[in-house]
DNA sequence: CTCTTGATGGTATGTTTGTACCATAAAAGA
DNA sequence: TCTTTTATGGTACAAACATACCATCAAGAG
């Protein structure tokens, strides 16, 4: 046998050069070759660590699903231990805001295959699209905690609240993604509303009508 | 001279045609053979009406933009006169959300046409990019109404407000687009947040810490 | 009646794409 | 030493694409 090669590691690294172009020139500008040149590699490598385009672009997909997950993830445990839900949601919904580089390539890629699942079949049922569904009902936990703990007034419901949220977050990060807003703007406005629906240890502080 | 036809509605015709085929089967599914096909004319003439599929795709952009810039007006003027400015705003932010097909159509290219703006250099300079910010600063007059006539807390920042509602609103969109929501719930979840916004006659019902 | 001109069809062309095919270096096992 | 297998490069090929070119029909102008 030769040089006997990690391929998961060349896997990685593919996928990259092709995050890499699909930020720069857009995904649907990607191409076997422009993959390959970006990699650093020749055609055929891509071919044979991935076969065909579509297995290319579907293991992307979820490499991308990975490491978001990931990244939620790690901000949870940046904000400290033990945590108050409102830090929580805080740290997951910035997630959404992008800042870094990196995190602009993985949004900006991301939506471009949310819009393409709605007219792709082949990607309509990817796991991908569970998140929003988890990270719902995550925050409705979230949310309830908040409630118990007299952090969040208790007449709020909690599932509205959540689903509030979600939008929120998407629709910044996607302004951002935009060139919209800067990233700044974004969280400030995603912290000031948080800051309503936390308004600390105050109890019904405010009453709604209903 | 021969026949002498209606430029205008020939060249309608033929960007309806490319809406319902980027509908169905996505933008970057779109072709000159597709879009003359789903509009029953030759390669040639889709040809002779647009020169260039650049310019053709730079058409039907901006039909859409004045499109989505009448429905909202519509939208407006059909929630009746004189009307406050809790309901001029919730007739505004609702458009974003796709209920008939058309309006799907609509929002699904138009979502596809704004993704590839952030890579697309033709794209990025394009008028329909100004609405968001135009739409902000009338949210903000709105709001800013409302308060002057005790239908929303004066103590509220409307610029602040005013962005989270965008971003409210296109995040529930975009939600509904992917599947991930139905409309109804997505309404229901943007009352319910104009709802505490605009609490009625009732002045600093909500009082905020800072 | 001719001639010009707008409207249309068909086809050719050069380029790019994904993929299949052929070849080879090299390292491990026989 | 001689396979056998893994990793790699180069190239060929059919399909699809945007676009340029050539041809034609028909209706009003002269």
């Amino acid at each position: 046998m030769p040089k006997l090669v990690d391929h998961e590691e060349r896997r990685a690294h593919i996928i990259d050069a092709l995050l890499r172009a699909a930020a720069r020139d857009g995904l649907h500008a990607v191409t076997m070759r422009s993959v390959a040149v970006e990699a650093g590699v020749s055609v055929r490598l891509v071919q044979y660590y991935f076969d065909t385009k579509e297995q290319l672009l579907l293991a992307t997909l979820e490499r991308l699903a990975v490491r978001m997950g990931e990244r939620v993830r790690d901000r949870v445990r940046a904000a400290g231990s033990p945590t108050a839900p409102r830090d929580i949601v805080e740290a997951v919904l910035l997630e959404a805001v992008p800042t870094d580089e990196e995190s602009r390539t993985f949004h900006l890629v991301y939506t471009a295959y949310a819009v393409l699942s709605v007219t792709d079949p082949a990607l309509a049922g990817q796991p991908f699209l569970k998140a929003p569904g988890e990270m719902e009902d995550f925050l409705i936990a979230q949310l309830a905690a908040a409630q118990r703990a007299g952090d969040a007034d208790p007449h709020l419901d909690a599932r509205q609240e959540a689903v509030l949220l979600l939008a929120v977050s998407a629709g910044l990060g996607l302004s951002v993604l935009l060139n919209q807003r800067t990233a700044d703007d974004a969280t400030a406005v995603l912290r000031h509303h948080l800051a309503r629906l936390f308004p600390g240890g105050v109890k019904s502080l405010c009453t709604p009508l209903g």
